[in-house]
DNA sequence: AAGCTCGGCAACCGCAATATG
DNA sequence: TCATATTGCGGTTGCCGAGCT
């Protein structure tokens, strides 16, 4: 594993990209495409190292990026994400379409995080910063709050990390998958490509393995609670995490949008658990209110998750599988964040699924809805946000909690079914 | 008007993972 | 299997413009 030379530094220029070199990289990738990158400075004239131009094409040039302010949406999206999967740039990016690792990740150094901080919340553990203060309040409501919260997370983060590992996999068993459906397919007689889609989210558990996990999750929008069952094998169990916690919900409840009065459970998995879970045909699940289900894990491989949501059909992209577990994540924050602005594929998905929820969003969504319907009407209203509803729309604390909601209600919803404000 | 400070952002650096021979 | 090349990623730097004194 050694490492790149990196480039000759000699000769080579460096600092801020001329229109003149943007133009020599944009003719030569449009004349020849993208290929190694090392090659490519000297094949297109250009005194500098291949890394320098594929930042810069990754960074700027290519013509799929999408420059400028960061929309509300955006900005609730970054914000969730950063609290479940970390300074993931490039995963978090992944479901900010059109928006590059490296401006997120500026944007969360310039912006939110100061944000955040202003807003006496700690922009790495999301909590705030006083939670060291109510932690000390034997049994309050904070104290396990917030320790369920960071469980989550932790979990969250290792489920993301896990599913990454997976969907490489997949992509090494995808070609074989789909032979096997399109036989399956032939002789099944099967004429429909619904017929295809449904062979596909069904057979694939029999022929696909998931060689790192079995995940039963349960989730619902405004609850996305995960239930992780890590069944990884032995050798895997990284020392770091020495158990994982499982949220269960009892499924027969989600049939009542109004999930106030549900129960949620917190149970701590022994290591020894993962011994006693099937380690081959792994069955992952999560339950989207209203009968959305996703189904995942090995079913991923055949073309990502499966929802029963009419808009989701997915073609089969290889990271469908994380997406699919993020954008349910992200449920509760894009319902709150209104339809008519949605500017990324994980809004639009979630759309889908809260129109589907038939819009009971549950304790913490009351709250949420009215802070949404604050954003629809400052978009809606006017075609230009102004920067001054956008500050008072900041300074509203709900904004905020309906951010930090996503974790904290997961983990320990109030009995009452009300919101607890953070502040 | 000049100097200073600060914020924003493009780009660089270096490590790690993956691919290739 | 090992060494090397390539790519991806996150942290950091430094330039530049805006605002303030």
């Amino acid at each position: 594993m050694g490492r790149s030379p990196c480039c000759d530094k000699v000769g080579l220029k460096k600092g801020p990209w001329t229109p003149e070199e943007d133009q020599m990289l944009l003719a030569y990738i449009e004349e020849h495409g993208l290929g190694s990158w090392r090659a490519l400075p000297a094949k297109a004239g250009l005194q500098r190292c291949g890394k320098s131009c594929r930042l810069r094409w990754t960074n700027y040039l290519r013509p799929d990026i999408k420059r400028g302010k960061f929309s509300l949406q955006e900005e609730q999206t970054i914000i969730q994400l950063h609290a479940l999967l970390g300074n993931r740039w490039s995963a978090i990016a992944t479901h900010l379409q059109k928006r590059t690792d490296n401006e997120i990740k500026n944007y969360w150094n310039t912006h939110l995080k100061k944000r955040l901080t202003k807003m006496g919340i700690d922009p790495v553990t999301h909590k705030p910063k006083n939670d060291a203060l109510l932690t000390t309040q034997a049994g309050s409501h904070y104290s396990n709050n917030s320790k369920s919260a960071a469980n989550l997370s932790h979990m969250a983060q290792w489920e993301s990390a896990r599913l990454e590992a997976e969907a490489r996999l997949v992509r090494q068993s995808k070609l074989r998958s789909h032979s096997l459906l399109a036989t399956l397919a032939a002789a099944a007689g099967s004429t429909s490509s619904a017929t295809a889609t449904s062979l596909s989210s069904i057979n694939v558990h029999v022929d696909l393995e998931s060689p790192t996990s079995t995940l039963s999750t349960t989730a619902l929008p405004g609850n996305p609670i995960i239930s992780s069952s890590h069944d990884h094998h032995e050798d895997d169990r990284s020392p770091s995490i020495p158990h994982m916690f499982e949220f269960i919900k009892d499924i027969s409840h989600h049939q009542h949008d109004d999930d106030e009065s549900d129960d949620w459970t917190v149970c701590q998995l022994a290591a020894d658990h993962h011994s006693s879970i099937n380690d081959h045909n792994h069955h992952h699940h999560i339950a989207v209110a209203s009968g959305g289900t996703i189904s995942c894990g090995s079913s991923m491989e055949a073309g990502g998750w499966t929802l029963n949501n009419k808009e989701s059909s997915n073609g089969g992209g290889d990271d469908v599988a994380e997406e699919g577990f993020i954008s349910l994540l992200l449920c509760d924050s894009s319902t709150a964040a209104g339809g008519d602005h949605q500017e990324h594929g994980c809004s639009s998905e979630v759309n889908n699924s809260s129109e589907v929820s038939g819009g009971g969003g549950g304790g913490s969504g009351n709250d949420k809805n009215s802070t949404n319907k604050d954003s629809s009407e400052n978009h809606s209203g006017s075609t230009t946000t102004t920067t001054e509803n956008e500050h008072e729309y900041y300074e509203d604390k709900n904004y905020w909690n309906s951010i930090l909601n996503l974790v904290d209600s997961t983990s320990s919803p109030s009995p009452d079914g009300d919101d607890t404000p953070m502040f």
